[in-house]
DNA sequence: GATGAATGAGCCTTCATTCAT
DNA sequence: TATGAATGAAGGCTCATTCAT
């Protein structure tokens, strides 16, 4: 009673191995990034990240060849992902513009607040990285820009937004939806949460021309 | 005999020794803040600090007890003076809130870009100190905050602003005026001082009740 | 049914499989000694081995118990062809001895220049080994030894050559045939085979008796 | 009263500091040297060399910045030596080119057993080192080879000697007097210097033309 | 037989901090 | 006051070896 007829040689064998290792790079990188989100780079070692998931230092170069490696993965995955959705969002012509622009800076806000600031932050923070690496995050940073940056041009072509300055507007919005201070995160999630929908209005406004002043 | 009269015998003496430390600790406090705003907190070490202003590393311990406090030394030397300068400006009431609020706006541009955000940004990240620093830190950050909110806030009373949420609103002025991208900072810096009108020009909107959308 | 004899039921199997691992080892060897012969011993690692035959790093050691043990089969494999060759050159004793000599030092040149110093020098270098190792390579080291001694001997007792000092003389022969200065070599190969020559023309005076010097 | 006229201020402190330093420093190289010379440069860790002179490892970072600088302190402080005391017994042109190149090779010998054969194969492996390194290396070997030559060509000039090639006759020289087969070496240190003489006046012969094979 | 996974031990290096002078 | 010297603790990385599948 030899092999079912379904399966083959290797290729199954591969399938489950590929599966497996799939599945350990993804907790390796949720640990990561839970760690990085709760420390930043820095105060992060790969001693606690292994820690958490139970495994030995050493077995984290098994599956990522540096610790600037590993973490570049959690910022891809956050990158893409956040792009992802991001870009879902901004692509549904049939929603006016505004509405999509208050859906992309919820969901960034959320983003920014459920993953923490430490994520959000390390796309700031000019690490001594390799330019490659460093090109990647710019790339990922262009694109998430843009996302924001057309939907706001859309916006503005079809009368919904009025802007003096586009780079400075979308400047402001960025600054915005990023700004969490840190220190008190921890303390206020609740408020950031209940202040969402505040600041989201607020910062429609940076899209409105000003009525009269009085 | 330049003694205060108050002051006999040793302090005299004292009284020069305290000078020179003073500048001593100045010269430190300089070179320790131009490091931390070239290289961030945590690629700044004693050494290179030392080395600046042609000290050992060991002298350092003399004037400050640790890394923590030296660095906690020269946030509060930023953060005293920023808030010092900010504090005239809000406070001369003959100006209109708008054009003063400008003016915080501009004053604070100009202090990240030229102290650099690096600076700027020990203010937002969660280092692992004494709850004492840390407090004292939170402390500045509610002056500073402070500050804005009460020219924002004479601005809405006399009819100048007007704002739905007055902290979300604050909240978004806080982030487009200390947002600053470190990658791209050092091949931009022209193009911040350039933008700097137009963001803040855009920020004002933030206060201003959006008119007819069309 | 091409099975010997000797045997019957499963060795037929034994036999193929034998063959197979002896392939496989084989292949093993030759690939450990090409990538010894590239990085020397200390940069050797198994991945790289196990890499070259396609292989995985585990599965080495099914064949080997240990680096140790892989590395000294390559020399075990390197010093009985090369001691092998060198018997047969010298067995022949149709040959002067000091033809055969030469062929002796050209072919140990040749072996030095070719298979890399090296695979030469994991001969003279006193690695931290299980002390029964170490008495296999010196037991290589004396028959390869014995056999230039073996040719010089005869040399000197039918007069092609005059000596004062055998052991001195072959110290100075095994001194100047396997001396390639590393850091040259890849530069300087062919220097190396146009001084071939030279170099065993002017190792032959070691076992002539100088004439007049003057 | 004061300071005595004789010293002043810094220097005399700055010496004695110094003195200490070079010492130390002195200490550490010769520990290095030793640790280098027993085990070979891999397997030659900085925590042993610490220990041997009851030091923190941390504090050899004082002296030397890294592995490489110190084991190249090393060799710089041997290479320096050993070419010094060579080309000072090559300068003395009032001995004969043959009893300089006598006392060239003995001192030869003499170092390659006492400092211990690991020493003299620091010269000859091709490690993985920073360019200037290499090249620091290749011109001590370079200087150090073209004593040896000086002195053979002044020989062969006044008809001292006699060579086809004089390449591949120092080359040779070289050759017989490196060869130490580090493998024996423990327990033959006294063959070798018993055998000293007789490698010596076996290497003369590389030098003089052979007489009649009878 | 083959291999992915896992790891302990070890190494080089950094750095804030202490201390004797 | 000033500093050279010293160090413990920690962190990133490598590698031969083991083991379950």
């Amino acid at each position: 009673m030899p092999v079912p007829a379904s399966d083959t040689g290797s290729p199954p064998k591969s399938n489950r191995v590929a599966r497996r290792r799939d599945r350990k790079v993804a907790d390796i990188l949720a640990a990561a990034s839970e760690v990085l989100a709760e420390r930043g780079y820095h105060d992060t070692n790969l001693d606690e990240i292994a820690e958490r998931i139970d495994l030995s230092k050493a077995t984290l170069y098994h599956y990522f060849p540096s610790k600037e490696t590993l973490v570049m993965a959690c910022m891809e995955a956050v990158g893409t992902e956040v792009n992802g959705k991001l870009r879902a969002i901004a692509a549904d012509r049939s929603v006016p513009a505004r509405d999509r622009l208050i859906a992309l800076i919820k969901y960034q806000l959320d983003t920014i607040v459920h993953r923490s600031p430490h994520m959000a932050s390390l796309f700031r923070q000019p690490l001594d990285w390799p330019e490659a690496y460093r090109e990647r995050i710019r790339e990922l940073q262009r694109e998430h820009y843009s996302i924001f940056r057309s939907v706001v041009r859309e916006g503005v072509k079809n009368g919904e937004f009025h802007v003096d300055d586009e780079a400075a507007a979308i400047h402001n919005l960025y600054g915005g939806m990023n700004y969490v201070p840190v220190w008190l995160r921890p303390t206020r999630k609740k408020d950031f949460s209940q202040m969402s929908q505040a600041v989201v209005d607020s910062l429609l406004r940076l899209f409105m021309s000003p009525g009269a002043a009085t």
